[in-house]
DNA sequence: CATATATATTGAAGTTTGTCAATATATAGC
DNA sequence: GCTATATATTGACAAACTTCAATATATATG
């Protein structure tokens, strides 16, 4: 049969199974906030060096709001903590950051 | 002062404004849903004629469902809708779609 | 130990998102 | 126009996310 006879015939199945798809949907959902890209530019900016409460002066949310936004970036590894007496200062992990993009291009580019 | 005195004095400043920040996550929320993810993969699997029902088929969501994630992309420009008798065939836009982790990248390239 | 400061955590409220049943719209054929 | 099929839309509900005030924890200093 040259044309499809009816709908629903080619008996499409996922490459992408929903576990994989859930994978890369999360890592995406991590960097899907104004608020994580702008803490990841200010990391990013000044290496290192950089505490609580300089990020909550540049940031328009209070300081609870930072240190959320800084406790999921740091348990999906994109930056680390360090306390120094009082302070705790964060750092950018750029590699762990930049793969993220990377396997997404690689994801896509796999699918052409 | 070779040390600080104290915290929160180096003001730093974003370069990355709120309205910027937004445009890079909302970009990114499309892409952060396994069923959107999904969706993508099984249309470019099969480049064209792929109908609601045939996603349907393959999916772990219902038609209304389907349809709303459909939507979703199409608005964004990730992917197209053509008619046919009483199906509507969508096609993935790959350029689009590879498009998002480029700028990702570059956007975290020039951060380093 | 008491005080002060920096950050983390808790708990509550508002907002957004995802899903589906029900319904509406569009097209084809009789 | 009537019926059947494919898709879209609506409306409601639940779950997840975001934010912040209040509070807790940790560290430094007197």
């Amino acid at each position: 049969m040259a044309e499809r006879a009816g709908c629903c015939l080619p008996k499409l199945a996922p490459r992408l199974d929903g576990a994989e798809a859930r994978r890369i949907s999360d890592e995406l959902a991590l960097l899907a906030h104004p608020i994580r890209l702008q803490i990841l530019d200010l990391l990013a900016q000044s290496q290192g060096q950089v505490c609580v409460c300089d990020l909550e002066a540049a940031l328009p949310v209070k300081q609870p709001t930072v240190s959320h936004h800084l406790k999921i970036l740091r348990e999906a590894g994109l930056i680390t903590a360090e306390r120094q007496g009082l302070w705790i200062y964060y750092s950018i992990r750029a590699d762990a950051v930049q793969a993220v993009p990377e396997r997404l291009l690689a994801h896509f580019a796999s699918l052409g």
